[in-house]
RNA sequence: GCCCCGUUCGUCUAGUGGCCUAGGACAUAGCCCUCUCAAGGCUAAAACACGGGUUCGAUUCCCGUACGGGGUACCA
């Protein structure tokens, strides 16, 4: 398999698993398992101020969740020190690099002096090898910088096409520091050779980087991998995704309801297409249709309104007896439901969520609707839906009564008994289902809109259904007096 | 400043010179279905940034301009 494709997903731990970098995964991922090749994830901690144990483990958390398996890794960055500074080293050997003698506050005065013209003068390349290296052996303290050659440098892009950048537009720039940690160009390229990457997959803000890498490849005498630069998200406001946009961490979709598939589905569509009209996709189909050159040069705007109807979409897909354990732990955290009930009242649970399932675009709202099922007594009435339904009090209470009378005797309790008796009701009452069924959902749930008032009832179970049109008849006892 | 990237309905997008009276999706509005609300179906409104070329013909190719974004670190 020398023509496997090998890709990797490197996220810095310097902050949660944000929308960005999930769908940088994600296409990574994609790729991987749409041509049955490698996915490596990478940790790039070679930052130690700015990288942490904990925001590494939310990374890897946030890819759990999404479903992104890797195939190799996590290999942290730091841990190839000795293999980055052994590659300076060559590069510094064969004249491809050079010491640095300037120190940073020298160069930042140099900076202050030309503002935005500054580039690095190269006074350093000048230095003759052998006083390099004499001065370097006396303990003067240097950096290492890389000796950018003359011409061009280009290099097919899989999503941008052909793009050139002119070496002179590119410093001399530094990749090993004084302390001897590398800069994250000569990390990221000494390990893409070691991991023998064969397809780099990154945010499009790294496009002015990769000139700067390629050099590096071809100082190292390494092949150049493929490079696909994917198009930024941004929020509302076309600005730059951020945390003032709200969620921006895959994490707090999680919790609010959103489902990994939808995420994924979501995430795979802002940039790219299936090249047909078809939207909703499972993981297997993202997998089986995705591919680089359907990728978009364009930015986009993340809209959460479209996510959540995705999330919908998907969450209508999902069988109940799948839909149970997202949806459970919140009623037991809540406290409307025991914990061991979810199992010894699995087939009403299941019934439940097989109506909800299309009623709420988020496990959130389904938790929500579900509540009226699983409490009691109604909690609370709508006044709006009292005043249009329960216009004359003496009337509605007579056809509550009369509803409640039928449905006492509904033998068995089925939805098509319970029909069939509220149908006869309103017959004999000489009006339409509504006229009786709309007072008695306002009596069952408290407001005018749930689902079909034959479920309601069924599932409601008959005590409690009479115990709430009790309830009603009292409410409309006491405003008639 | 310099270097680079981008620009189709409010948003995500289809479109690779004639198939475009520019298609789909979300959101919005209306209708249908209907015991209500969802879901679903149908319909409506809604876009090729601008200016020059090239061409018999440009959303599509080229050049400018404008606007947006990224980079320009001993950050990643």
């Amino acid at each position: 398999m020398a023509d496997q494709i090998r890709v990797r997903f490197a996220p810095s731990p310097t902050g949660f698993l944000h929308v960005g970098g999930a769908r940088t995964a994600l296409y990574n991922w994609l790729l991987a398992r749409r041509t049955g090749g490698v996915f490596v994830l990478r940790i790039e901690d070679t930052d130690r101020e700015r990288s942490s144990g904990e925001m590494t483990q939310a990374i890897l958390d946030g890819m759990t969740w999404l479903g992104l398996n890797w195939d190799e890794g996590p290999v942290h960055q730091a841990d190839g020190l000795e293999r980055h500074k052994g590659d300076v080293g060559r590069l510094l050997a064969q004249g491809a690099a050079y010491r640095c003698f300037c120190t940073p506050e020298e160069l930042q005065a140099r900076r202050d002096v030309m503002k935005e013209e500054y580039r690095y003068d190269r006074r350093c390349a000048a230095i003759p090898a052998d006083e390099s290296v004499r001065r370097a052996e006396a303990g003067e303290p240097f950096a290492v910088r890389f000796r950018v050659p003359e011409g061009d440098t280009a290099w097919d892009d899989e999503v941008h096409g052909d793009t050139r950048f002119k070496n002179e537009s590119i410093e001399d720039f530094i990749i090993l520091r004084t302390d001897g940690t590398p800069i994250y160009n000569l990390a990221v390229v000494s390990d893409d050779i070691d991991m023998r990457i064969t397809h780099v997959i990154r945010g499009d803000d790294h496009i002015a980087n990769t000139p700067k890498q390629i050099l590096l490849y071809q100082a190292m005498g390494a092949a150049v991998p493929r490079f696909a630069h994917l198009p930024m998200i941004l929020g509302p406001d076309g600005k730059r995704l951020s945390k003032r946009h709200g969620a921006t961490a895959v994490g707090q979709y999680a919790e609010q309801g959103i489902l990994p598939e939808a995420m994924n589905n979501f995430l795979a569509l802002l940039g790219w297409n299936a090249g047909d009209d078809v939207e909703v996709m499972t993981m297997d189909e993202l997998v089986q249709r995705f591919s680089l050159d359907r990728v978009n040069k364009k930015s986009a705007v993340f809209d959460t309104a479209k996510l959540e109807w995705m999330n919908g979409q998907h969450i209508a897909l999902t069988p109940a007896e799948n839909l149970l354990p997202l949806v459970a732990p919140l009623l037991v955290s809540s406290g409307l439901l025991a914990a061991e009930e979810v199992e010894s009242r699995r087939e009403w649970l299941l019934h439940l969520l097989q109506e909800l399932r299309i009623r709420g675009r988020t496990t959130l709202e389904i938790a929500a609707q579900a509540r009226t099922y699983l409490v009691d007594e109604v909690e609370q009435y709508d006044e709006a839906s009292i005043a249009k339904h329960w216009k004359n009090a003496d009337e509605t209470a007579q056809r509550l009564a009369a509803v409640r009378a039928a449905l006492a005797a509904v033998e068995p309790w089925t939805a098509e008994g319970i029909d069939a008796a509220l149908r006869a009701t309103a017959e004999s009452a000489g009006v339409g289902l509504g006229k009786v069924a709309q007072p008695l959902r306002i009596a069952l749930v408290g407001q005018a809109a749930s689902p079909g008032i034959d479920f309601v009832v069924h599932t409601l179970g008959r005590d409690r259904v009479l115990r709430r049109i009790d309830r009603a008849l009292e409410r409309l006892r006491g405003a008639a007096a």
